[in-house]
DNA sequence: GATGAATGAGTATTCATTCAT
DNA sequence: CATGAATGAATACTCATTCAT
C-alpha cells in the first residue's frame, strides 16, 4: 500500500528530524542543514551521504509523509464497517491532523506554496497522480458501500459522485479552518453538515 | 468596497511589477529586490521609500490582489439577476483567474505556504477576517436571491448554507485543479456538477 | 603598448591588494576572498561587483602583472642604444624581478602550475599568442641592433636567431635559480656567460 | 642510481593511480581523495596507512615521477656512444616527455606552481640539490665526451660549460612548447638548432 | 525624492581525515 | 591490515539594506 519505496535507517532519522523542526513551529524557509542534522543527531556532512540536498530532503519528506497519512486514514476506515462509520474516520482523521502541529502531512503541506511544491516533487510528479487515482478508487468503493446500505442509489456519473465526496470533503476543511479552537459542538456539528450534504448530494 | 487602503502611484507600480514577475513563472524564493527594481523602472532605493523591508512589498500585494480579485468578482455577480447566472459568474471567474497565469491572486497564492503568508499578513490578520466576513454576508445574499426565485427554500441554518456553497466552490477548484489544459465540455461539465451539487444540498 | 584593456580604479585596488598577499608569501590557493577585500579595504561584495568570481580575479591580475612587466623591461631596453646595454637591460630587469618578492609578475606565475595558468588564462588564451608575437618582434628588432653594430652578421634563419635569444635568456634564468643569496660577483658572471653564449651563438 | 628510497607494492599501486588521473587531465586541485583510492581501487582509510597526508601523496608522487624520468633519460643517453647520439637522445626524451600525456614528470610539474612545489617537496629540498649535481655530473662527462670527439676544446670554465648545456636544452623546450602539433620537420629543426647553439656556444 | 555602489551577515556544500568494525 | 560511513571545519558567493550624492 506504501506507495513509495523503502527507506534506509539514517533517511527516517534525518526526515523525522525534519518534522520535528516544522512542528516546533520553523519554516522551511527558516530551517538550516546545521539544524537538521542537529535535531537528527548526526554530522552535518551525513545529510549529503543519504541526500542529495537540501531540497531534496524536503521532497522526500514530503512524500514520506503524504505516504504515512494516507495510510493511517485507510487503516482507520478499514476498521468501520458502516457507511457512516467509514466517513467520520475519514473527517476525524482530518480534523486531527489540522489540530496536531504534530501531524506528519500538514506540517509539510502548510509550509509549500503550490508552485514550489511543484519544483519540490520535481521528478516524482507521477506520484501525485498515483496518489489521486489510489484515492479516488478508495472513494469510489466507499461509494459503493453507501449504496450497498441503501442510503443512496448506486452511482451512474463517476465524476459526479468522486466529486461530491470531494466537495464534502473540503467543506469541512473550509469549516475546520475558520474555527481557532474548535470545541467538541463546532466539530461535531461541522462534521454533521459535511455528511448531511454528502448523502443529499448524492440522492 | 475596497477593503485595504488607497495607494500611491509608485506603490502601484512596484505591487505591479512584482505581479509581473510572478506572471512570467517566477518563484517568490527567486525573485530579488532588484528584479522588482528592474522590472518597475526605478531604483533599488525607491523600493524603500515605499516599503519597508521586501516582505512588506509581498505582504501588500497579497493584499492588493484580493481586494482587486474580489471586486472583480463581484463586479460580475452585479451584472447577473439570477440565481444561476450569479453562481455560473462565480465559478467563471475563479476558472479563469486558475487559467491565466496573470490573474492577480493565483499568482501570489500560489506562490505562498499557508504558513508563510500568516507571517505574511502578519499584524493585519484581522483582514482576513474582514475578508472572509465580507464574503459570508455576500454567500447570504446570494442565498436570499435562490430562495426568492424558488429554487430551494429559505435557509434556517446559516452556517450549513454557507457551508453548502464553500463545498460546491471548493468541490469545483478540485475539479478543475485536476484538469490539465480544460475542454470547454469537461468545463462546463465540472460546473454543471457544482451547481447540482449546490441546489441538491440546499433542498 | 598595453595589450590589455584599462581598468577601472576599484580593480587596480583588488588586484594590487591581491598582489599584495602574495608578496607576503601566501599561496593563492591559502588566499580567502576576505583576505582580499580586507587588504584591497573593501567589502567583500564589492569584489563580485567587479569581478565574476575569485578565479577571476587571479587570472585578470596576471594578465595586469604581465602587461606591467613587459611595459618595464621594454622601457629599461628602449633606454640603452647599444646592443650591449639592451641585453644588459633585459637580464638585469629579470634579476631584479627575481630577487624582489614584491616583483608583480613572478608572484602570479610561481604561484600557478602551467595547466592551471591555461585554465585561468581561459578565453584569453588569445592574448598569450599577442604576447609572444610582441616579444618575438623586439627581439628581432635587437638583433638588427646587434648586426649594425657588426657584432654578428644580419641574421638570416629568423627562428635560430630567435631561439639564440630565448636560449641565453632562459640559461640566465636557471643559473640565477640556482643562486640562493646571488652576490654581485656571480651574478655578473651569469650575466657576462649569457652574453657571451649569445654573441657566439649568432656568429 | 635512483636517488630516493624503495618503495611498498601498495604505495606504487596508489602513486599511480594518482598519475593515471593526471593523465586523463584533471588538475591536482581537482582530485580528491576518494578518486585516488577508487582509481588505485583500494578503500580510502588504505591510503593513510602509507601517507601522512593528501600533500604526502603528491610529494613522494612527484620524487617517484623525477626518479623515473632521470632514470629513463640516463639509460637512453648510455646506449649511445656519440657525442651527437648522447644529445639527442636527451632532446628525444624530452620531446617525448612533453607530447606524452602519460609521461610520468611533465605530469605532476605542470600541475604545480614552483611556489607549491617547494612546499610539497618540503623538507626533502635537499633531495633537489642531489638531482641538481648528479645531473651537473652528468653534463660535465659528457662534455669531457664531445671534447674527446674533438668536437670543442677541453672546458677551463665549468659554469659557463653547465650553463651552455642548461641554454640549450631550455631553448629546445621553449621552441617546443611552441609547438601545438609538432610536425617531424619543426621537431628535427628546433633538435639541429639547439645542437648547432651547444657547439658554437663550446667553442 | 531618487539612485545604485558598497556592504557583510548568512549558509549550503565539500572533502580530508578518522576510527569502529 | 583494510574499509568506508561519519564527521565538521572551512569558504565562496548572494542579496537585502543603507546612505552619500
Amino acid at each position: 500500500m506504501m506507495i513509495s519505496p523503502s527507506y534506509k535507517e539514517k533517511e527516517l532519522v534525518i526526515m523525522r528530524a525534519l518534522m520535528r523542526l516544522l512542528a516546533r513551529g520553523q519554516t522551511l524557509a527558516e530551517i538550516k542543514t546545521s539544524d537538521i542534522a542537529q535535531e537528527a543527531g548526526v554530522g552535518k556532512g551525513t545529510l549529503y551521504n543519504y541526500f542529495a540536498a537540501k531540497e531534496d530532503i524536503f521532497a522526500r519528506t514530503v512524500i514520506y509523509s503524504i505516504d504515512t497519512l494516507l495510510h493511517g486514514i485507510w487503516e482507520r476506515m478499514d476498521r468501520e464497517s458502516s457507511f457512516r462509520g467509514k466517513c467520520y474516520a475519514v473527517l476525524f482523521s482530518i480534523h486531527e491532523m489540522m489540530a496536531n502541529e504534530h501531524s506528519d502531512l500538514n506540517l509539510i503541506l502548510f509550509n509549500l506554496g503550490s508552485r514550489e511544491a511543484k519544483q519540490l516533487l520535481g521528478g516524482e510528479i507521477s506520484l501525485i497522480w498515483r496518489y489521486l487515482s489510489a484515492i479516488r478508487e478508495k472513494v469510489l468503493q466507499l461509494a459503493q458501500t453507501g449504496a450497498d446500505e441503501g442510503l443512496f442509489p448506486p452511482y451512474t456519473d463517476e465524476e459526479y459522485t468522486y466529486s461530491a465526496f470531494a466537495s464534502a470533503l473540503m467543506g469541512f476543511v473550509h469549516a475546520r479552518c475558520r474555527m481557532d479552537l474548535p470545541t467538541d459542538g463546532a466539530l461535531r456539528t461541522a462534521m454533521g453538515n459535511a455528511y448531511t450534504l454528502l448523502l443529499k448530494a448524492l440522492n
